[in-house]
DNA sequence: CATTTGACTCTAT
DNA sequence: AATAGAGCCAAAT
């Protein structure tokens, strides 16, 4: 297994409830790699996706803002999938941190 | 087996 | 405050 820490990646995000997000950071810092951040984005796109358990979506970068250029279809697609869980978004198109960022 | 790359984050200018 | 550059570490080739 030696993509264990792409396992444990999965299952942290597995873990986000909906109306909810988490940093790639944060993430790392469950898994308790803090340094790999990078790699948790990266194990999102080798992820088998929402429908596998790994809500991708809901994993944006520290400032809230997503990875456009990088997901199934688009920001668009994805700020509309996380307002429909109930995640507040600001004007400048990022997540409300302060009041939707996941807290273990 | 060595090199390159990459959905990030922090620090410095 | 904003922009630029470097660092991190593992997976893919």
């Amino acid at each position: 297994m030696a993509e264990r820490f792409f396992a444990r990646v999965y299952d942290v995000v597995r873990q986000i409830p909906e109306g909810r997000v988490a940093t790639y950071g944060q993430v790392a810092s469950m898994v308790g790699e803090p340094r790999k951040a990078r790699f948790v984005g990266f194990a999102m796109h080798s992820s088998p996706g929402a429908k596998g358990g790994v809500p991708c979506h809901r994993v944006v970068f520290k400032d809230g803002s997503l990875c456009a250029g990088y997901v199934f279809g688009g920001p668009d697609a994805q700020r509309a999938l996380l307002e429909e869980e109930g995640v507040t978004f600001l004007a400048d198109g990022r997540v409300d941190m302060g009041l939707c960022q996941w807290e273990a």
